[in-house]
DNA sequence: ATATAATGATTGATTGATCAATCAATTTTT
DNA sequence: AAAAATTGATTGATCAATCAATCATTATAT
């Protein structure tokens, strides 16, 4: 079966299989409770493997916040190389994948706000998103400026703006937690576009 | 000092005291890693005597839950009683009063995010949440749908409206967790504001 | 008024369960 | 056969819940 596979290889898979179960085990159990020997189980390894390619528990509860958050960054910090058009275009392109990707994110969100809900206990992994959030903030900064200069944004402050564009999509997953289908996230698509400028057929706008 | 108070009385601050230390250590520290003999010390009590006030730590982290909720339930249940005016004015006067109840409660509302994350970790408290969220829809439902036929609001279902606004101002508190300031929390009442209707001068509006 | 008894609130040591981490023994790979 | 990876029993720490003993208060008796 995996014959053909190095042992480097092997390692690596069995290590991703680890921490895709500790994802799934943490955002549904929390840290405190969820033991390790459960993680093993999920991941179909014994107790002590999970200690070799892991040192500690709190070290695979770190990987399992901030190794997903890798492939999310993209999709914030990569502003005009995904979304083109005009500023309207690209932040209505932009929250059109952001909603998308984290309507399906449903897991790792949940695991995100457990760290957002209690900074104190996990002071190194709320500077990592907090840092997340700024980084994005300088990013979409000039898009909305210059929708701004256009007369399309409302003229408060980017950040302002970006902040509470990311407060309505992070308040989401806690308000619409059970909730699979696309329906209620398309339609915030809407009032997420809102935020940043008036925007009266948004039904349309948005598809 | 308390020779005046009844039996009945001292008993009834002393259950107080206990659920004001619960809930600052629940919500700092979290269920599984809060022991009973911190919330006995925070208390001023013995760790016996927590168990004599609340049957388990299971009902005590219930009650530090549902007690508080019951005292911010007027602010989203009495909408026409506490808010006045058009159906503008109403909404403004809500979000005013909702937000700096938001903005001072930070303890509590860690508490619900914790909830909120792990539905299937507490489920009659999920519901609870849960069923608060669909009675404040049901009150605010006609204040929107009178301030759409005037106009002034956007004319996409009140529900849907009404769910932004509570997304929004619940990750508000995951998005400046350690911003005590009213700076802020004042700038977000304009945005929330836009997810009723398109408000070009929100921040003179919102003073 | 004083002493004695009864009530029930408070205390913290003890118990039993859970769990992270270690490590010696075993299996697999090369 | 040597090296590397895997295993799970063991250890020690933590903690919820119990409960017998103590203490403070109120009621009753002298």
């Amino acid at each position: 079966m995996s014959a053909s596979l190095s042992l480097e290889e092997k390692k690596k898979r069995k290590r991703a299989v680890i921490l895709q179960a500790a994802v799934k085990l943490f955002s549904e159990n929390g840290f405190a409770e969820t033991p390790i020997a459960a993680v093993a189980k999920e991941a179909g390894v014994s107790f002590g493997t999970v200690f070799t390619y892991f040192e500690t528990k709190e070290v695979l509860f770190q990987a399992s916040v901030l190794e997903p958050l890798e492939e999310i960054k993209p999709y914030f910090y990569e502003i005009e190389e995904r979304y083109s058009g005009s500023p309207m275009e690209k932040i209505k392109d932009m929250i059109h994948c952001q909603v998308d990707l984290f309507a399906k994110s449903m897991d790792y969100l949940r695991l995100i706000q457990q760290v957002l809900a209690r900074p104190d206990r996990y002071p190194a992994l709320f500077k990592e998103l907090d840092d997340f959030v700024n980084v994005f903030i300088d990013k979409i900064y000039p898009v909305i400026a210059e929708g701004q200069e256009m007369g399309l944004f409302y003229k408060d402050s980017p950040p302002l703006i970006a902040q509470s564009y990311l407060s309505l999509i992070n308040g989401m997953r806690l308000t619409f937690v059970d909730d699979y289908t696309n329906l209620v996230w398309n339609d915030m698509k809407i009032q997420a576009l809102r935020l940043f400028g008036p925007v009266p057929n948004a039904r349309e706008e948005m598809q």
